[in-house]
DNA sequence: CAGTATCCTATTTGATACTG
DNA sequence: CAGTATCAAATAGGATACTG
């Protein structure tokens, strides 16, 4: 373990000022933008379109687990802000194609270094996962029946250097 | 726009696989990633311990709009992740500190990117949402009342080349 | 084809009160 | 201090049926 702060060559790690109020965190772009993002279905409609341009049951398709509700409200969402274009050809039946803008493309290079950490630690959260879980995740609310349930948790902290009062 | 696709050079651009199974999708690491931190805590608490191990209370006063119910609950799920430690100094009354792991400092890094990607674009988005909700947002569902009720919406397309059968 | 409309469930978040 | 427990509200997401 670390503990020590890294140095972020970043927006992230200049003063942000402390302490910080809902307001300002609310109106934060990087908040906004993950949260766009944090979403189930917009990273993968944002790689998706690209690859070059779809319609939108071809979206459908392509996508098996998307309710069509889901897939409109979607698309519509990152239509709003500016990161796919809709078009609708006047045929009939209507055909309505949907692109990433040039601004949806450049999302996806910041996104991208976000997917490659990702294949490289996703191994290591998900054991952290499996850690945590084992050794037992929930508080031991008192398991109704046989005794013996789960008796280690979290951090032991065995060395008891009796109370010594609190700092500050 | 553009509309041609970008070239990538990420994890993101490479062959995904079509049609996306739901399993594999859920089980994606970016995705993963993605909703770990997409939610409304994570990314700001990361941010702040980042600047060092900080004591839970002290956390809450820092952050002012969080509940003790969320702080608790996020800083759990970043300790379950093993991006952050937490660790129980045994006084009276207890005092508990959190830390960054060095698998917590790390996603900082890429979470720079996508700060500064936030940055300098957030204009660009929201001058987008403007325009989509003075444009009008909403379908115009017949505005009950008077007449004349927000005439242009979206995409007019008024270049009416008659109905020429659909493709495909 | 490309949606809307409606209904319903699940998850998330917050407010409040209590505790070792 | 550092939580937990409980309740209530808001939001997200899905299933299904209908439409220009």
């Amino acid at each position: 373990m670390s503990g020590t702060h890294t140095d972020v060559p970043s927006v992230i790690a200049f003063d942000l000022p402390l302490p910080v109020s809902v307001r300002e965190y609310e109106s934060c772009a990087l908040t906004d933008v993950l949260r766009r993002v944090g979403d189930k279905w917009s990273v993968l409609l944002v790689v998706l379109l690209g690859r070059g341009p779809r319609r939108f049951n071809e979206l459908h398709r392509v996508i098996d687990g998307i309710s069509q509700r889901m897939l409109t409200r979607t698309l519509r969402g990152l239509e709003r802000d500016g990161l796919v274009a809709r078009t609708v050809h006047p045929t009939v039946p209507p055909s309505v194609e949907y692109a990433l803008t040039d601004l949806g493309a450049a999302l996806l290079v910041p996104l991208s270094a976000v997917a490659d950490w990702a294949v490289d630690h996703h191994a290591g959260i998900e054991s952290a996962r499996d850690d945590y879980d084992t050794a037992g995740g929930a508080p031991v609310p008192a398991p109704p029946g046989e005794g013996a349930a789960v008796p280690g948790r979290r951090s032991p902290v065995p060395g008891g250097g009796g109370p010594e009062g609190h700092p500050r």
